[in-house]
DNA sequence: TTCATTTGACCGCC
DNA sequence: GGCGGTCAAATGAA
């Protein structure tokens, strides 16, 4: 069998990627019945918004990757139709396209052939060749942000323009690391008309750079401003109503830490989207190994209640466990 | 000093 | 020529 060559290894890899992420995806949605017993509906269903759009960006993102990859053989190979290609991989990936016949369209085929520099690479037509998607935020004065608004990119506004029969202006953004990264995702966000509560934010491109999966650093020191709010308020909420009752250890339980937090839980073994999960010390310092299990008691109405069984006493670094536990819940 | 935003000008498409 | 989209210098904020 012939061996496959750099090039073609890292189209399978991106390609795998993407699947990886769709069959995710399409487990969480609950599409396919026989979905396997790890992403099933009651383990997946614990994915959160932001979990969610990160799939289905790597799932973009991948696809993009194999297609320009696709392009890059494609000049070595000109028999092959790479916008066709394109355009199929583009469209199955899960979002709404707004732009299909400047995908397809024939004329700009020879585009994707003209083997110009990296710095043209992303002219004014290709630009228009990148997909695009468009997703409703409504804020709300008591809860900010709501709906599918929890990205965590990095954005830098670079325009502002009134649009012709548009009541509000309409607001340019492109990422952060367009220069240092070459990546090229843009966002549009423009104003309702009918509802100034809501704002339709169409992103057109998805992210190469390395925020694609954001970095725990940056969501922890340097989110955005915007998303931090909207994450500030759910915790704030989850602070007020939240009840835990802790089973194996003395005290008054624990209140949340404002310090980042050091430990992680292991979300695989347990099932938190469905009431409970398993946490432990994952540290490299501090106390000694502790596990605990979190179930939840909805017996006591709306408010969420949490029982909690220690296997080891974990000292008062458990507040900071818990931390995480909760902050990657929500 | 660095980085983000503002805003007028410019470019390309329709 | 009008319009949407982008650029880039000026300005402001941290």
């Amino acid at each position: 069998m012939e061996m496959l060559n750099q090039k073609q290894k890292n189209l399978l890899t991106e390609l795998f990627h993407g699947l990886k992420a769709a069959k995710q995806l399409q487990a969480q949605l609950g599409a396919v019945p026989s979905a396997p017993p790890s992403l099933s509906s009651s383990s997946s269903s614990c994915l959160t918004t932001e979990m969610k759009e990160t799939l289905l960006h790597e799932i973009v993102s991948s696809y993009e990757k194999a297609i320009l990859m696709v392009n890059g053989s494609i000049q070595d190979n000109p028999t092959t139709e790479p916008v066709e290609l394109a355009a199929n991989l583009v469209a199955t990936s899960g979002k709404v396209l707004e732009s299909p016949t400047s995908i397809s369209g024939s004329p700009r085929s020879q585009e994707f052939l003209d083997g110009e520099s990296k710095d043209y690479y992303l002219s004014y037509k290709k630009r228009k060749m990148l997909p695009k998607w468009t997703e409703q935020v409504r804020i709300s004065p008591e809860r900010g942000l709501e709906g599918p608004h929890d990205d965590v990119f990095s954005w830098r506004k670079y325009g502002r323009k009134d649009i012709l029969g548009a009541k509000y202006p309409r607001s340019y953004y492109r990422c952060t690391f367009r220069n240092t990264q070459n990546c090229w995702a843009t966002k549009q966000v423009q104003r309702s008309d009918g509802d100034p509560t809501i704002f339709e934010v169409t992103y057109k491109g998805t992210h190469t750079c390395s925020q694609r999966i954001p970095p725990p650093e940056k969501r922890e020191n340097k989110p955005n401003p915007t998303v931090k709010n909207y994450h500030n308020d759910l915790l704030d909420n989850l602070r007020t109503n939240l009840t835990v009752r802790t089973n194996g250890i003395e005290g008054d339980g624990f209140s949340f830490p404002v310090t980042p937090p050091f430990y992680s839980y292991d979300s695989i073994n347990g099932d938190p989207g469905n009431g409970g999960g398993t946490f432990s010390h994952v540290g490299n310092s501090g106390p000694s190994d502790f596990t605990g299990l979190i179930s939840t008691n909805t017996s006591t109405g709306s408010s969420p209640v949490f029982d909690v069984d220690f296997q080891f006493d974990p000292t008062a670094e458990i507040n900071t466990c818990f931390h995480t536990f909760f902050h990657d819940s929500i």
